[in-house]
DNA sequence: TCGTCTGGCACTTTTGAATGGC
DNA sequence: AGCCATTCAAAAGTGCCAGACG
């Protein structure tokens, strides 16, 4: 029986389902939240009790919505970044991500509702320094963090409301604040994070399952950071990114400007010294404007001797014209010799930043105009100047193609691997105009069960599920299948306001996808760019940083063609289960029907940083980012060929010894794409054993479990396996809602969650502790 | 001492209320 | 009175920077 007791970094966050309706000024064709009831039904909620997890006893249907398929809309802008390292700012108070996830759905039945959920998940176990130009991994991970998943603000929605637009998740915001009462994202500065994609069918916010989608795109990994480190990084940021056009070469904050704000506020000091020191008599024509008194005041801070800001012949006119007298107003007198200036600033930020994110989602094709944009702004992109980095690792065929950056310093035990050559990629695709083109690979996953109530006893009406039989014994609950406008009444105003509670999803992670059948990965080099914003089934665990010792391909979920995962409900489908703690046992699970230990694939989750993160260091091998791991080398991660890596790999994995290294697998190009893999035997394979001498629901699913487990990794491991980090290094992250304190709409689940008297006042509601720790 | 983080700054865009005209 | 467009200010989102912190 799972408690919240086994899960005690269960905490609550914000729902962002309020952002459709508190912050949207475009109304979205929103589907009622809740039943009509959910407000009763929470209020029945007792405290922190979760019902056992469902016991899967029926198989799966496959059903069409397999072809699910997600694109990165603006995976252009990714690559560009990621060519560079993409490093993503987090603050106390929460940032937003640059650039956002832009997505574009397909294969939805229009008619049945879905979730979507962002989780954003430790890429690897390691600690970042940015040295010599490049990543450097410097040591272990930080102690994970409480997961933190943001559920779009559309959810739930139907298939056609997401597929007729492009889907972002710009709201989402990153804090470094473990205490961070807001909602956001939790993440270690520091860190290289892998964002995902989860879509799940719903008929409401209480009624998850049936089918369940994962995706990943390679592009999208970061490394966060406090300050940027890299300043190609900067300089994209600055280029694409609205907010921050003012930092543009043109802009009133750009680098020329400052300085000469700077030197005008020093000779403003300096003349109103003087003046005051030579005619101390004359005090009326010194009357400072207020824009004066701030130069003046600022002016009274020690100066900075920057010899750089010494006076250049490009700044004269703005001395010029800027400091003419005293009198003057320097700020109307700035404003008004630079207005022609601002408007050429804006009119060509506006050009020059085609792929900029628009905050207000505004649908844009940015993909082609970014790439512009960056190849106009960083030329020198393909040569990696930025990055000296150490030689690449062995290069499999599968990477031959990508060029190898001269190496800086090759006895450099952790080097780092070269930013992804996008540029280069794109270069050799000159037909990728949108990423939007149907990418190659094909973004199918299997469909999660809704497992049957484990007995009469443990009714779950919140679930759904795609296997009607399991509602045999549910009459209440209706299948996520059966079109929801008739059957889904509009829930009472009480009920409008969204969830509240962070909700702690379990194995949601889907199998691999197949590949794209209809454009098979031919050839490494050629694959359109594009490829790469097609999203990645995310096979349970990405790895990046696969443990040496571990690092066989292990022919994993990648064997299974994905119209054939069709997988049986876990015996102990805990992984595949929806906590909420705190919920009646008739409401606490949402159940993700797992493809749990029934299936050999089940194992895999379960031995997320074992196995899966060799085979997912292949299918998912590092971006710009290095890994350092001195037992480690990675492959340079190509985005784009990475797709082709993982299908063929999972082709390959399961051809290989499992002893068999990454690095050796054979040239994607070679192997074609197909969906057809061959059944593995999995038992065959030490690290798949079912007889893990853990329970996987229980330890691998929840993080803060592990590093108690750990010690017991070590017996399902080679002798030689390292002892792992502060937590393994690719366990199964569960999704964990956050609710958005921002949304109005959080009223059943402020029930489902006010158990604990630790209110905190807050400017857009109330928010409460967990029991465990702070929350709001 | 160094690396990292934090808060304030100036600038921008976004958002919503206020205003005025029809 | 209602609708629409415009204006304005506040809020929020940027990167930069100096100082604080460990």
């Amino acid at each position: 029986m799972l408690s919240v007791e086994m899960y005690p970094s269960l905490t609550l966050g914000p729902q962002r389902f309020g952002d459709c309706f508190y912050r949207d000024r475009q109304p979205p064709a929103h589907m009622p939240l809740f039943p009509p009831a959910c407000d009763m039904a929470a209020k029945a909620l007792p405290p922190r009790l979760l019902a056992p997890p469902p016991v899967p006893n029926e198989p799966v249907t496959k059903t069409p919505k397999d072809e699910v398929r997600m694109e990165l809309e603006n995976a252009s802008l990714w690559k560009q970044f990621s060519s560079v390292g993409t490093e993503m700012i987090i603050t106390k108070k929460g940032r937003r991500m640059f650039p956002g996830l832009r997505l574009k759905l397909s294969g939805l039945n229009p008619s049945l509702r879905y979730i979507l959920l962002l989780d954003i998940i430790p890429a690897d176990n390691s600690r970042y320094r940015f040295q010599g130009g490049g990543w450097q991994a410097v040591g272990g991970a930080e102690a994970r963090l409480p997961d933190r998943v943001f559920i779009h603000p559309d959810s739930p929605a139907t298939g056609a409301h997401w597929q007729s637009r492009t889907i972002s998740f710009h709201y989402a915001k990153l804090t470094n604040n473990t205490l961070d009462t807001q909602g956001h994202i939790i993440l270690h500065s520091l860190h290289r994070y892998q964002p995902r994609v989860h879509v799940i069918e719903a008929r409401d916010v209480l009624r998850w399952g049936g089918g369940q989608h994962s995706f990943v795109f390679p592009e999208t990994q970061f490394i966060t950071v406090t300050a940027y480190q890299n300043n190609k990084i900067t300089e994209l940021k600055i280029s694409s990114n609205p907010f921050a056009k003012g930092f543009r070469e043109e802009g009133m904050n750009s680098k020329k400007q400052r300085d000469a704000r700077q030197k005008r506020k020093v000779s403003v000091l300096t003349e109103t010294l003087d003046i005051v020191n030579c005619d101390p008599c004359d005090s009326t024509e010194l009357q400072p404007t207020s824009t004066d008194l701030q130069a003046l005041a600022l002016a009274s801070l020690p100066q900075l001797p920057d010899p750089s800001c010494g006076f250049r012949p490009e700044e004269a006119s703005y001395q010029d014209t800027l400091v003419p007298d005293q009198s003057l107003d320097l700020g109307q007198a700035f404003m008004a010799s630079q207005m022609s200036d601002i408007s050429i600033s804006m009119a060509n930020g506006m050009q020059n930043a085609p792929g900029s994110e628009v905050a207000n989602g505004i649908i844009e094709r940015s993909d082609t105009m970014g790439e512009q944009a960056y190849t106009s702004t960083f030329p020198a992109a393909q040569t990696n100047s930025s990055f000296p980095s150490a030689p690449l690792p062995h290069s499999s065929s599968s990477f031959s193609s990508l060029p190898v950056p001269s190496s800086s310093d090759t006895s450099n035990p952790q080097p780092s691997i070269p930013p992804i050559d996008y540029p280069s990629l794109l270069s050799a695709s000159p037909t990728l105009s949108s990423s939007s083109t149907t990418p190659s690979l094909q973004q199918t996953s299997f469909t999660f069960p809704t497992p049957p109530p484990s007995n009469s006893s443990s009714p779950q009406p919140l679930l759904s599920s795609s296997s009607p039989s399991a509602y045999h014994t549910m009459p209440e609950t209706i299948s996520p299948h059966t079109p929801t406008e008739a059957s889904f009444p509009a829930p009472p105003s009480t009920c409008q306001p969204g969830l509240q509670g962070q909700i702690s999803a379990h194995s949601l992670l889907t199998q691999p996808s197949q590949p794209l059948q209809d454009e098979p990965i031919s050839n490494g080099n050629n694959v359109p760019s594009d490829q790469s914003s097609a999203g990645f089934i995310y096979p349970n665990i990405l790895s990046a940083n696969p443990d040496p010792v571990t690092t066989q391909p292990l022919p994993n979920q990648n064997h299974l063609p994905a119209h054939s995962l069709q997988w049986p409900l876990p015996t102990h489908g805990a992984p595949s289960s929806f906590s909420f703690p705190s919920v009646p046992p008739h409401m606490q699970n949402m159940s993700f029907p797992n493809p749990g230990s029934a299936h050999p694939a089940l194992h895999l989750q379960n031995l997320s940083h074992q196995a899966q993160a060799s085979s997912l260091a292949a299918a998912f091998p590092p971006s710009s980012f290095t890994h350092s791991s001195s037992s480690l080398s990675h492959p340079p991660f190509q985005p784009s060929s990475c797709l082709a890596v993982s299908s063929s790999f999972q082709q390959c994995a399961t051809s290989l010894p499992p002893t068999a290294h990454p690095q050796n697998l054979p040239n994607p190009s070679t192997s074609s794409s197909t969906s057809s893999y061959p059944p593995v035997e999995i038992s065959a394979i030490p690290q798949f054993n079912p007889a893990a001498p853990y329970r996987p629901e229980m330890v691998l699913h929840h993080p803060s479990l592990l590093p108690q487990l750990d010690p017991s990794l070590p017996s399902s491991l080679p002798s030689s396996t390292p002892t792992p980090g502060l937590y393994p290094a690719f366990p199964s992250y569960p999704l964990r809602l956050c609710q958005d304190p921002h949304s109005s709409l959080s009223i059943p689940f402020r029930h489902l969650y006010r158990q604990h008297q630790h209110g905190h006042a807050h400017p857009q509601g109330s928010y409460l502790d967990m029991s465990t720790r702070a929350v709001f």
